[in-house]
DNA sequence: GTCTCCGTGTGGTCAGACCACACAGAGATC
DNA sequence: GATCTCTGTGTGGTCTGACCACACGGAGAC
């Protein structure tokens, strides 16, 4: 009943605690392992699992070596822990496919009604649309940029979160999608109709259409998963 | 060039496969950390640093002692890893509040949305909105309640994504609604209109009429960001 | 047959040691 | 004086060994 919390996570609940307080912001950089654990009364093991964690978690960044650049450094990168947890659920089967195929959908969906609601800038997914016009690219590369041009449009509305959501959603079925890859009919066909329907959809945006956006999206998404076999129905919305 | 993965990394993705490849799946018990060191040819501490990370992402659970129930269990409860994700994220301001709102105001108007047209079962929705009805719960226990029959919403649609998506949305600032809660004009007053709002959410959804109810969800989730001072403004959608 | 106790295996933690690495400054060289 | 080289130093990364707390389970006492 006394509730000892473990070690590590006792320094996992100082760092919160700095960062909530302001004494810890981005940028920062936190005290050597060592340091650390003497301040805080704990092995410098204990201090090692909380720091692989808050790593995992896209909070920090660690380095080796000496000078401004190493250490473990604040970056909160959210995307990179997103996609961890999400990998994992989706091993450990916590998270079905079909779930979430489901929820990119809901999410595009509502990010694209909003670009078209709003008028955002559009230039850093138009230019990864350009980008992908190259027919030098290899299919893995260019399903590469295509999942950056989904993640871009996310951005683009400025919800954080919703962006690190798409990105994380993406990367945890990354596997499964290029597994499935070799099975399409004709990549050169399908890399074409690709293609067409970003750009279809950045139209619609831009002609603030977003009833049609989200259509379009919706069309996009869920042939692209149904070639993939991977399951298809039960779309939220 | 040669990219040498860290040692814990080696046991993460071990994991990774053996969950992957169904050697492993949820009820099962790791092998004991020494063990999988020496498999592994990595030091005991490693492990740990791995293990600690699994835990911390909702894919374990380890306990001490001997017996069936000792050691790290694979249990795949990803809405502990999405709470820890968020809140640290929010802490280090990787993720703004008023994203976290928006994202939440997003989810859950999609919840409404499905439940009003499949006609999914509601019991552990309602029957929490009972519970929410005694006059003798704190304020704490009202909140907490009122937090688990917004995710009871969500796993009644069936998206289990979106369901840890939502319980991490609330936690990760949930401690900033408490920091607020003293500050409401008038506690019995407030319950009371949150219960109402409740109930006219889930009459709409029982009637089928999603608009309604999406409606009423906007409402009451922005109602009660902007008394708690939470930047209600930017919702997508 | 029941109770008690202790062996055993588990995670949790710590301390110490060593390595690889990168920077910074001292010193050598031109 | 400017440049190059080298070594010291501080950092994370890892391993080893040791000890503790805990919970189960069977051996032994009653």
């Amino acid at each position: 009943m006394t509730d000892t919390p473990r070690a590590w996570e006792t320094v996992l609940r100082s760092i919160e605690t700095d960062l909530l307080a302001g004494t810890l912001a981005p940028g920062d950089r936190l005290p050597p392992e060592r340091q650390l654990a003497a301040g805080l009364s704990v092995g410098r093991s204990s201090v090692r699992e909380a720091l692989r964690v808050l790593e995992v978690l896209g909070l920090i960044r660690t380095q080796t070596g000496s000078g401004p650049q190493a250490g473990a450094i604040i970056v909160a990168t959210p995307s990179g822990g997103m996609s961890a947890l999400m990998r994992f659920q989706v091993a450990a089967r916590g998270f079905a496919v079909r779930d979430v195929v489901a929820t990119r959908l809901l999410l595009e969906a509502a990010v694209v009604t909003e670009l078209a609601t709003s008028g955002a800038d559009l230039a850093a997914s138009t230019q990864l649309l350009d980008a992908m016009d190259s027919p030098s690219l290899t299919e893995a590369e260019f399903l590469a940029l295509d999942a950056q041009f989904h993640v871009s449009l996310a951005e683009a509305s400025g919800n954080e979160v919703v962006a690190a959501m798409m990105a994380g959603l993406r990367n945890s079925i990354e596997s499964y999608v290029l597994e499935a890859a070799p099975e399409w009919h004709s990549w050169p066909a399908t890399s074409e109709r690709l293609r067409r329907e970003h750009r279809s959809i950045l139209e619609a945006i831009r002609n603030t259409t977003a009833d049609l956006a989200r259509e379009r999206v919706r069309n996009h998404i869920t042939t692209y998963y149904s070639e993939s076999r991977l399951t298809p129905d039960s779309a939220i919305t």
